[in-house]
DNA sequence: CATTTTCGCACCTACGTGGAAATC
DNA sequence: CGGATTTCCACGTAGGTGCGAAAA
């Protein structure tokens, strides 16, 4: 089962994960970021629903959406997503945010199933990248997941960040990902805000819940509460649940936060990987336009228009929440006659009959497996894990990467680079679909509010604020020093591109941080297929909540 | 300040009001609609941002909207619009509804202002025609209003109904509308609901609130939750505000109703005006398509693309609310280098100097006059006025409309038909700009709640509900009968082509309802101009309230 | 020079228009 | 037959794609 092979996969020898995807803490104590963590004022508030431009000119550096504002916040600004933090907190603030307990925090009952998983993997198994621009980009996959364990009287808020993975720049060479120096400093997390938030626990166990009007952006004076960041860098999606009736009544320490392994990607302004390129092509309705006819890429317009029927598509234009069936919205393949709200999920590969072509083959993931302690059951789908380190390393030395450029080199046609980015954990082995376990103390863990009702933080903030550099305040641990190739530098060795390996000590049950500390949103719940036997691939089935003790660089 | 004219007003014989174009009743006591008013039950339950298809099944006959639902209804099933009536309530629904004052309930306080009236008196004194589809048409004019004296901090719904001005069907013959039979059974009246709703007073009074999601349709089965019209029939639409958190919690005590006469319209497949047609193309964005190159219509290839910048559309696409800044979104005439973001109203003919060609001239309406006892002060363009008979008739006969073949049958040339439905009330004269009050013991009027919580509410029911022949069980009033061109029929004489006249009655100020009774529904107050000397005809500047005392067949 | 970013573009989806033909 | 309705269509808006050249 430790199979990572592909035909696409490009190289055997690349299974070793040279990048560490999932940065589960794995050292005991994590004080890092302390400084960064803190307390963020909610700048922005959008409870909008959707992500429109509106460039006008508003308090709080953020467009006012003139949309749905239940909680009639109208008064604070809004933005459909959340700011940037005014500045770091101040120590009180911090001390407020290290009190209580995770076992407080973290509703035992939620259960969040990543929707597309397939798709996801698909992308991961290549390195997913996320285009980024100044006026904002979505993400593709999108992320989309499902919710239990709700209680359906009560209201929560949904909401996603998206937090640096580690502390390096990366550039995609000789097909393959490398770090080339140290992490640029980090926008302030902002906060994307479910537009349906809040709602009622029904609503949300109703369907699937996406994300995907959620833009990522580039442009560190974005205006229009875009996620900002930095190309070249790898991140971590987060989704956190909040049991809250407002904005303002939400609690840090009633945060839930989950993470994908399988939804790490870095952020580029182009694309690198061809691969990636053609998988965005192939899922992406938008991108239809780039799909072959057949015949060579690029003469779209011999396609028959709309041959059987397009609908795959199912973007609640209106809302921006859930796609009205059960249709997925972020891939779907399309030209398939009969597909229309068949609810079947994207990521099967089995139906990208439609036009998988010359470059890329359908069964390019499938043949991979899964490599997990726990058995996948009969999917029909195999997931593709990426190898990671075991999450041995718990000193402080863990998070560091080092550039192997020796390892796994095997680089294949240039069309398909070696995947070495699909949802490894450089700290923590076994991410990926293995549950981020952190045996370490958390007590200290720093952590951050997202929210705040602080009025001094609804003052505008001009994006480039230098404290803001996250990362930089860490000591050592969950923020890795690189190694540029061939250089040696202290203190910056980033471990990449270590060999693939399976922990033992990755279960697929929920397994509770040995000690509870901090209840909020420094740790953060990686999710993983269940035990999954015999599941549809489609639909992301069980999961386990793990607690990857993941301080979340503030974001 | 009587005239009517207008070049292209066509036949200033057309002066008489033929069509009973806003049913202010005028009788002493409505009790008409007893049977069809009562109780309507909350079947949908939209609270979703949009008009989405979403062709399902789902429960209660309606799409379940899977967007935003802050109240957590989702258990009972959702639509954009509310479902129809299940049947006609019980008597003891009935008498419920009659309780209270309307002292009581209406806010003296809310200021609603029609903020596109400029566009909308354009399109009435013409005849407004609205199209009905089987897959839900907008409305174009779109409703947008502006609020004043909501509480900022309290919760409040808006919703929007159509009810039908009178009891006969009409038919569009040498360039008027004519009677020609008794109104067909109208389905169940159906409640769109804000998307935004329930939201703060603050966010009400934000900016103008947009009704353009709504749509129409003439198909009896709808299940999106559209408004269900009869082709051929006049309607009024009508807006409530509703002060409550959520729509369990709305009251139809609390239900505070308006109306304004220049949204009444005739429900069409087809449009029968060419004028209507012409004006539809100038100002709906969408039809631009079809406007002049300059030379002739139709060879819209040769229009350089964008030429100055579009950018009047501003419908909000997320939440379909509010423009992004304060464009009308109804209108519009784009194509004008600069227009963009300058708020300006659609509705001034100066400002659609873009296309205006051969067979819409574009002073067509600015040389008509605004016939109110009070000024209209420095109105740029003046506001366009239908005639209408006195309110005298307060009789139980006054409802009654005779076809009248002989009147202002100065018809024109085919392309501009006699405009005669111009915001004319059949009942009681001095409508359109004037205030429909009614000095009529309204102790008993038939109302209907829109919206309850009764359980039995929530079963699915098939549009096509008998029962709800709302119109047929009138006994007289404000219910007319009709009589047919040539035809006399006791008892079904409409009295139709009323000569122009203006009542001194009409006053500019709220004038409250003689005896004050039953508060909610059944009442609708309507809008009117206020003492405009000198307000911008871009915007809908101060208005008075009038209770118009309109039973409101339920709509 | 190599890498990264930006910009306009063609091509899509989605859907709101009225026209015109077909249908009822 | 004639009016009313339906259906399909071209043509708009709005905006999400990757491409490729240009710029940084």
């Amino acid at each position: 089962m430790l199979l990572l092979q592909g035909n696409n996969y490009s190289g055997g020898g690349s299974s070793t994960n040279p990048n560490s995807y999932s940065s589960s803490s794995t050292h005991s104590t994590s004080h890092m970021y302390e400084e960064d963590l803190i307390s963020r004022g909610a700048r922005g508030f959008p409870l909008s629903h959707g992500m429109l431009p509106a460039p006008q000119a508003y308090s709080f550096g953020f467009p006012v959406h003139p949309a749905h504002d239940p909680m009639g916040l109208s008064s604070f600004g809004q933005s459909q997503q959340f700011g940037g933090y005014p500045s770091f907190s101040s120590h009180s603030d911090h001390k407020r945010m290290l009190g209580g307990t995770q076992g407080e925090a973290m509703d035992k009952n939620l259960k969040i199933t990543l929707e597309n998983r397939d798709l996801w993997t698909k992308f991961s198994s290549l390195g997913t990248e996320m285009i980024i621009t100044k006026t904002g980009r979505r993400m593709f996959p999108t992320l989309k997941v499902g919710l239990e364990g709700l209680d359906p009287h009560s209201k929560y808020i949904l909401l996603v960040d998206i937090v640096p993975l580690d502390d390096c720049r990366y550039k995609y060479h000789n097909s393959e990902w490398v770090v080339t120096g140290k992490a640029e400093p980090h926008m302030p997390g902002r906060l994307y805000i479910h537009p349906d938030s809040p709602a009622s626990g029904s609503h949300w166990l109703k369907q699937p819940v996406t994300f995907h009007k959620l833009k990522l952006t580039n442009n560190n004076l974005d205006q229009n509460g875009h996620i900002i960041l930095n190309s070249m860098h790898k991140y971590q999606p987060r989704v956190h649940i909040v049991q809250a009736n407002d904005i303002f009544s939400m609690r840090w320490t009633s945060f839930n936060t989950y993470a994908f392994d399988e939804t790490t990607f870095i952020a580029v302004t182009a694309y690198q990987n061809e691969q990636i390129t053609q998988l965005k092509i192939d899922h992406n309705p938008f991108a239809k336009g780039f799909r072959d006819n057949g015949m060579g890429r690029r003469d779209h317009r011999l396609t028959l228009k709309r041959p059987a029927d397009d609908s795959i598509i199912d973007f609640d234009k209106d809302d921006g929440n859930f796609s009205k069936k059960q249709k997925n919205d972020d891939d779907t393949i399309d030209l398939k006659p009969n597909n229309k709200n068949d609810m079947k999920e994207e990521s099967d590969s089995l139906n990208k009959s439609d036009r998988s072509s010359d470059d890329l083959p359908e069964t390019d993931l499938s043949q991979c497996h899964v490599n997990k302690s726990g058995s996948t059951g009969g999917m029909h789908l195999p997931l593709v894990k990426a190898k990671s380190p075991p999450l041995a390393p718990q000193s402080g030395n863990q998070g560091v990467c080092n550039y192997n450029s020796s390892l796994s080199n095997s680089s294949l046609s240039k069309g398909y680079g070696t995947a070495c980015m699909g949802g490894l954990n450089g700290v923590n082995g076994d991410q990926s679909y293995y549950p981020h376990h952190s045996p370490v103390d958390r007590s200290n863990t720093s952590s951050f509010l997202p929210v705040t009702t602080s009025p001094n933080l609804l003052q505008p903030q001009s994006a480039v604020s230098s404290s803001l550099s996250l990362h930089s305040l860490s000591s050592m641990n969950q923020m890795q020093q690189c190694r540029l190739p061939g250089t040696s530098i202290s203190n910056t060795d980033c471990a990449l591109r270590q060999t693939s390996h399976l922990s033992s000590t990755s279960n697929y049950g929920l397994r509770a941080s040995p000690t509870p500390q901090h209840p909020s949103l420094p740790s953060c719940t990686y999710m993983q297929t269940t035990q999954g036997t015999g599941y549809s691939p489609h639909l992301a089935p069980n999961v386990h909540m793990m607690n990857m003790n993941f301080p979340g660089p503030m974001a």
